[in-house]
DNA sequence: AATGAATGAGGATTCATTCAT
DNA sequence: AATGAATGAATCCTCATTCAT
């Protein structure tokens, strides 16, 4: 079960091991259900070094949070194409969360489920990244269309991304590429159902718009 | 805290006080976090007696489940108009939706935060009530407009939903009523983005269609 | 499960049914697992009227106790048969002691099991009456054969017959009978096991000897 | 009452302190009646100690019953002369036992009083224990008298024994020698209470035979 | 004669956390 | 750099017992 490897590591390795096995702990069993015990052994250290490294629960969590956040936040950021058009970026940027949230779903579970239900020191600090995030979906939407009720719609999407990330995690058999449910939340939400039908989209290739027409 | 009242009360009025007060603690604090010794209290009676009538925090907590999720789906289904176009129905099962999250926060708390994340006998719960929404709102969107994609539509719709419902629970001043929620996200939905600029959409007001052309 | 009947009995009659449902509770659970309310539902009643009628667990415990004890001295007290010389007396109480015990095994193992270990208040009880059956064991066997060692001597053999009765009550497929066991006790204790290999008997149907000899 | 002691002790050591302490207190209180606070502070730990040693109570319990049985069986087969005669076996036998008996009265009661009165998972365990014991019996009986009903006798024989251990662990003023009940206990069985009028038979004093003629 | 409603007290178990090495 | 030994403080749950009718 643990890690095992060798004794007596560097500092920033070992407490590398211990946030994975504790991300990966927070993610399967919650917060309040992890112990402290079982992260430890899923390290493969005793919990005294846990606690060494990262003096509490609290601050372990806490530290998973912002690790987790800081990497979705990255690679979001990294996959924006800065300079291109609204529509482009909010593409290339739900790409981006797709595949990320894909590659790391302990973090994104960690982020989602656990730290939003947990209560408040952490609460607060998964509120900040998703209303960061929704700004920036706003400001993408109030240049790409100028539309009122901005603030909705940006909630509205990112729900939409949350919903999509969380489904292709959940088996349905074969789970939708990154690029697929970019692709169709962009449809969704660009072009809207009623057009839906007739749209071929598969991603706004070509410059201008994500969904012809 | 304590429901004060009459002492000596039939079992079924009992019952119900501990389950509004089960919850409420349960929405604040969490299913783990939440002790049975907080909800005995918030209840206004002793934990001994929570136990003779909801046996165990386990039974009590699915108990919550049940209720609220029965709640939840009966306001849905007693809002959509049948017989009325899909779209239509849509538009009123969202705005039943809206009304009865915002009427009943710490049920839908329960639901869909805390339940959710809790881990097994639960999270099963309330994914087939997911689920059937879901499907639901897949056959409405089938029927509306024969899309491809309806799945992940239906996903996105569900979730943009819900962020939705949470953005309105948490404070933003004016808070935006069912109406005003349930007519964003039809809109957001129906006519897309790139239309959203004339922003004349506002729910489908006139009989027959919100979405006109 | 409970024994439903009628309403409203004479309250001997309720006495006695709530002391049969105690009995068979406190064979099977011991005193300390048996709980209150299992005993009422065994006996078809509420909790408040067993404490109506008979105060406390402990009393109920003890009454038990003393219902038992009584019956078992009075099934042996009835078998020895007044008079006859000692081996015959204790045959006929040996007698009287494995048909007994036999039939009421839930009694049997509330005083021989369950009451010696529960202990204080209880342990004394039975082993007062315990300690009866061994005086009168001793005198027996003092006027038989005058032996020194008599204590030693009831004491085996008391504790002989116990633990034949806890044998007997044990599923040995043909299961001894009362008059079988005694049998094989006289012998044991009277002959010796010596001379065993040569005894035909069956218990003493002839006067004088329980061996023949 | 604790054991004061140095703190900080190896674990093995601590862990015999447990059973030491858990054994001292089933055997007075009862497995139900007895607590963990109570065992605990017998042992001069804290609870939680405990349960990382031995887990729950059951396995305490069990842990108890298992180095108790182990002991006393132990004691037995160390005492028996192999290749004795049957009866020089038996006696032999019976001195270990009464012997060891008197010397660990709690570990006695845990075994003949507690464990079975307790119920299944543990009745079972001393079932098979005293089984064992009477087979032995009952095999050393065929080898010296080929009795018919051996399966009785041992039973006579074992319950005897059992009640002498109980009697000599109760007060009799002078208490009796594990020599001397072994001695008693061979003449009640060996020669037969009609001939022990004679009280020649101390035991196998002489090589040979116990029982003389 | 009988019961539905209610509780104070206690017991098993777990957990985050620290000490001594 | 790392750990075996140890605990204070909850938390879930049960039970004997009483009250009001």
């Amino acid at each position: 079960m643990a890690a095992a490897g060798s004794r007596r590591l560097p500092r920033a390795e070992r407490e590398r091991q211990m946030l994975d096995a504790a991300v990966a702990t927070f993610a399967r069993r919650g917060y309040r259900a992890a112990s402290m015990d079982e992260i430890a052994e899923a390290a493969g250290v005793s919990k005294p070094l846990v606690y060494l490294y990262l003096n509490s629960k609290d601050e372990l969590f806490s530290a998973c949070i912002r690790r987790e956040a800081a990497a979705l936040t990255a690679a979001v950021r990294d996959a924006v194409e800065v300079g291109a058009t609204p529509e482009r970026q909010l593409w290339s940027g739900l790409l981006g969360f797709f595949e990320h949230t894909a590659a790391h779903p302990d973090g994104w579970a960690v982020l989602y489920s656990q730290a939003r239900t947990v209560g408040e020191p952490f609460a607060a600090e998964v509120a900040v990244l998703r209303s960061e995030i929704v700004d920036f979906v706003a400001a993408l939407l109030t240049a790409a269309c100028g539309s009122r009720d901005v603030a909705a719609y940006a909630h509205a999407l990112v729900g939409a991304a949350e919903s999509l990330a969380g489904w292709a995690a959940t088996a349905p058999d074969p789970a939708p590429t990154g690029r697929e449910l970019a692709a169709s939340l962009m449809t969704f939400a660009w072009s809207g159902l009623s057009q839906a039908v007739t749209g071929r989209v598969e991603g706004p290739a070509r410059e201008e718009s994500g969904r012809a027409g």
